[in-house]
DNA sequence: TTATTATGTTGTAATGATTACAATATTGAT
DNA sequence: ATCAATATTGTAATCATTACAACATAATAA
């Protein structure tokens, strides 16, 4: 959900991360765009409207929110991480088929295992793989044509 | 666990994998080191015993027995997969203070969710991030001494 | 066993995401 | 407005992974 710069700028002053309008742009990009983006499509998005931008202030940026808690970074793909303006938990679905990140709710702390018991837990990941709906549609149509 | 070569035959000819001296190699290293290892670390643990061998060739191997469900891949890190031969469901723990990843049971079955009802789920992975034990204790020690 | 063909292996070069770094610009505080 | 601390930028380096072509090996049948 878009959230007013205001918002933003006390989210970050918050966590004490300086302003500046480079980070605005890229928290607001988040808050807009919620299909877990790479770093490519947050640029690419962002450059139209700061033409100066660098990839590698996109990068430090990431690196910087990501640290204190604003946003998950994904690492299903091998290739390419991906970023995530929720950060409460769920989890993820990808979709093999077109790419698609979905977000599903699951109880992860329910995931209580004896065997962590001494362990200090502070980063919970669940994803799974497969197909989704939409390309299912796609794939029993192809077959049925056969 | 270490399993025989006949064993590890077997497993490759069931899932119509062509044998060679590599792949039963890179298949026995697995079945020897289950710390979730590395391309780098599986080819350099291979190459005293097979100098000539490529890591072009790790690499297609892995992938090869990941495709066929002999080994799971583990994208934890971002910058680096690492391989396990434990393909049933369990969750692992990745050590940020010594890089150890650990296993653990969990049921992830019972995780099931509503918002994927309609989703052909073909992959589940679930990992947490944090201090393991032995890495706890240091911290304690040298807080202690300050 | 030998010949034939398909597939695997190897070394090298390319790819591409991420990081390092130094010069410059901006921020926040005085 | 000044100043010190920090952020941004552009470029080059890093490094895991992949592409590819020459060569080697495995499966199959004669
Ligand atoms: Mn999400
Ligand atoms: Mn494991
Ligand atoms: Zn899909
Ligand atoms: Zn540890």
């Amino acid at each position: 959900m878009k959230r007013s710069y205001e918002e933003l700028t006390k989210e970050l002053k918050m966590k004490n991360i300086r302003l500046s309008h480079q980070r605005l742009k890229v928290l607001e990009y988040l808050t807009i765009h919620m299909d877990h983006p790479t770093v490519d499509q947050i640029y690419n998005g962002l450059h139209k409207e700061i033409p100066t931008l660098s990839k590698t202030t996109v990068y430090s940026t990431l690196s910087a929110l990501a640290d204190a808690g604003l946003v998950r970074i994904i690492n299903i793909e091998d290739n390419e991480a991906r970023y995530d303006i929720r950060v409460a938990d769920h989890g993820h679905f990808k979709c093999e088929s077109c790419g698609t990140i979905y977000d599903f709710q699951a109880n992860i702390d329910s995931l209580t295992t004896v065997d962590l018991k001494r362990f200090d837990i502070k980063d919970k990941n669940l994803y799974f793989k497969g197909c989704c709906p939409t390309c299912l549609v796609g794939k029993n149509e192809a077959s049925l044509s056969k």
